[in-house]
DNA sequence: GCGCCAGTTGTAAGCGCTTCCACATCCAGT
DNA sequence: ACTGGATGTGGAAGCGCTTACAACTGGCGC
């Protein structure tokens, strides 16, 4: 049933050397027998096979992407990103989103097998040295986003100036007890945005009290960019000052927007209000943000996902190169949480 | 370099058949010879080629989804419920989302394309007959989400009882006038939440009002269903109302969240206020409708994934059952665009 | 009229793996 | 000791395609 190329030499009367030569453009072929070739093809409803194509060029025309979990709208846009660019090429995307983080190195693990495909993309993913060993090992093209490696190329955004970017706007209204709501410390850009948010405090002067940072790592095995982390962060945050209302915090940043929206929660079932008695600046400026009204920092996750299959494609056309990096600058999007008004919505 | 069968085989002094018995595990291998392969294999850091056994085996161990376009929530949540069932299995997922409509055909073709995937996973996608026939011509198992088509199976929600409810609720508020806002016409959900609205005002006596519904095609070559699509629908719908306050409808019903979003800018610009203004009802609950506080109908978008990604697998392993069609019940929530209270965040 | 070259096509050797079939053991049953 | 069915292994033929190389054709300059 299924029709191969030699059905079609044999239709058309020539070899199958000709016939793969006709759909693979090569120049040497006679028009008159190109035409032969083309309209029993036509004829038949040839379609060539993948696999056997894979393994003949010995290259897949796939690329495969690696994102920690299908859970956030973050990897989400990063993804169309990919996808945009990657369709004005002739390459697919293979997706791989683990579950679990503890699943993330088999994930790698297949997403850089032989004859798999033929370059990879790495989001938000801290690169262990067991990583980098493994991408390395498989000596196949790799782009990194959301995360840094030297050996590797690398999309990603300056998350300690963003740090510093919502710690001075919190500290410009005013507040004088800023709170830093984090996820899990494993995570690379969690830490980056903390050490801005230390930054800030220190060039205005102000020491770092760790009781007034909460690193949510209650999710086991996840990232811990969730609501719900962000929901029991800031109810430990309000319980260290239950008894003391004084010298709660008026204001909170939050590493990551979806953490924001659980923090707003928590405040709200204690009867805070924000902005009016608690100030609140996320991180990402994902769809909802916009809904929820929260003040935060925009990263062009889209675009960089665009730039990222942009890197890989040309890496893969012209391998060898040098790593390079492109970082991008966060931009603060004042909203309602601290007192902006929301009028972004369409 | 790269390490094969053969290199195995040759320190292990066993022949290449061997060797693969051992990693397909077949019975018939003395424990000895297992052994000596495994190790070899081990410190050769041996890998099978992908491409290479899925040529051999006529099997990919991959799956193709095809969407249409990665700008909705809702396509996302149906992938992660997809990958959520096929971490489970030994399937990889090839995604195809096409930035637009017009490329859905090229998305499909590849999809099905010999030697590239197993089985495909067609969401969102009306099935005009041209693509139902790429589908039966590839011969490749077929799982419809949120479409259907008698020939294959699918996963779908009662969109028409969606719309009926959506419409029952409104007029149990009182509303008198009640507006109907949807994407272009060739989508077959929304058409059915259509049906499903003018059942409710037919079962409630009351006629159609073609002045109340509004078909949005304005996004050309897309799906219709955005957020501009939605504030331009509302803009236009108002427009009709133009110095006739009174007769202006009371309450919207748009087909999609997205829609529903827009909408409510649409109107809030106009000075219109909701719910004290107007009601609004949306479709499938996305993430960002908890935050807005719009009132919905909640689609399992996930669950629905999943439940595709499961019918896919079991196909792929016994083929030729008749084609089982599921459908799932969608369910009000109500908030604040209909006088409800939102609570529903963490 | 011969060699030479460019243009066109065929032959065949892979790509790395799976799997059917045949062959060689080995041991139980007679 | 002889048969026969397990059991373990190797040989070899694919899977469907690409591509180096060889071979053949004319037409050209000499």
């Amino acid at each position: 049933m299924p029709v191969t190329i030699y059905d079609i030499a044999e239709g058309a009367r020539v070899s199958i050397a000709t016939v793969s030569r006709v759909f693979n453009g090569h120049p040497r072929v006679s028009d008159a027998t190109r035409e032969r070739v083309v309209e029993v093809a036509a004829s038949l409803g040839y379609q060539p096979h993948a696999s056997a194509q894979s393994l003949a060029r010995q290259q897949t025309g796939l690329i495969s992407a690696v994102v920690p979990m299908m859970t956030s709208a973050f990897f989400m846009e990063v993804l169309r990103g990919v996808q945009d660019r990657l369709e004005a090429s002739d390459y697919d995307l293979l997706v791989y989103a683990s579950r679990s983080l503890s699943s993330m190195e088999a994930q790698i693990a297949r997403a850089v097998q032989r004859g798999r495909s033929d370059g990879v993309l790495l989001v938000s993913t801290a690169l262990t040295e067991a990583r980098a060993g493994l991408l390395a090992a498989s000596a196949r093209p790799v782009v990194l986003v959301d995360c840094h490696h030297p050996d590797f190329d690398s999309v990603f955004i300056d998350n300690r100036r963003g740090g510093v970017i919502a710690t001075e706007h919190l500290i410009e209204r005013g507040h004088e007890r800023i709170a830093l709501i984090m996820p899990v410390e494993s995570s690379g850009p969690a830490c980056q945005r903390r050490a801005g948010y230390e930054d800030a405090l220190a060039a205005a002067g102000r020491p770092v009290d760790p009781e007034l940072v909460v690193v949510a790592d209650w999710d086991h095995g996840h990232h811990g960019y969730t609501r719900f982390a962000g929901y029991r962060a800031m109810q430990e945050l309000l319980a260290r000052f239950e008894g003391r209302a004084s010298e709660r915090p008026t204001a909170v940043f939050a590493a990551a927007d979806v953490m924001a929206f659980g923090a707003l929660r928590a405040a709200g079932e204690a009867g805070l209000r924000s902005p009016r008695d608690l100030d609140v600046v996320g991180f990402d400026d994902v769809e909802s943000s916009a809904y929820a009204g929260l003040t935060t920092l925009r990263q062009p996750m889209a675009e960089m996902g665009q730039l990222a299959a942009e890197k890989l494609v040309r890496r893969l056309g012209t391998p060898g190169a040098a790593a390079q990096h492109t970082v991008f600058a966060p931009e603060l999007i004042v909203r309602q949480t601290t007192g902006g008004e929301s009028a972004d919505l369409v």
